[in-house]
DNA sequence: CGTGTAAGGAATTCTGACACG
DNA sequence: CGTGTAAGGAATTCTGACACG
């Protein structure tokens, strides 16, 4: 038995706050989830929950884009992904 | 200019979530609420939205209103209130 | 590619009230 | 007193798609 610990990485949130909290539209946070770049969890009915540190996580995504970086190079610094250069 | 700091007392959660962070009922925290013993924020539209220090009052409440301390008490407690005695 | 929008349905939340006690 | 519930409406969220480019 462990106690629920609470983080910055407990999804709580749902979308409305989410726009609130990153000034995004629907659009640009549901899209990034498509692109692999952000992870919420899902209620049992299907509701997005974030946490704190998607909210973060977003931000910075949002950031990138608009500075003209690609979906795809985000997404290999977030997951890590070296690859080798062919 | 300040940035927005995020707390314990940055109110971010929507019912569902308190629910089940709680265990409590929509009508035991909507009665808390309405005895003066926790605070949510509202959005613009009414939604009433909880932070994650208002999770921990509420559990709190809520046991010690399953030991039989009364709500009028329990509100003396969180503000403070010394009486008196007369 | 990244984002806006109209479309229709499903799930959430809200309030005021009756009930028990 | 503290909590359950049925009632009806309003606001939220979801998905798939058409649009621009």
């Amino acid at each position: 038995m462990e106690k629920n610990k609470l983080s910055f990485k407990t999804k709580i949130m749902t979308m409305s706050t989410v726009k609130e909290m990153t000034g995004l539209s629907e659009r640009q946070i549901r899209y990034y989830e498509e692109k692999k770049l952000v992870f919420p969890d899902r209620s049992p009915s299907g509701i997005r929950k974030y946490s704190l540190s998607d909210i973060r996580l977003l931000i910075n995504i949002a950031e990138q884009i608009k500075k003209g970086v690609r979906t795809d190079l985000i997404r290999e610094q977030i997951h890590g992904e070296n690859l080798s250069i062919s």
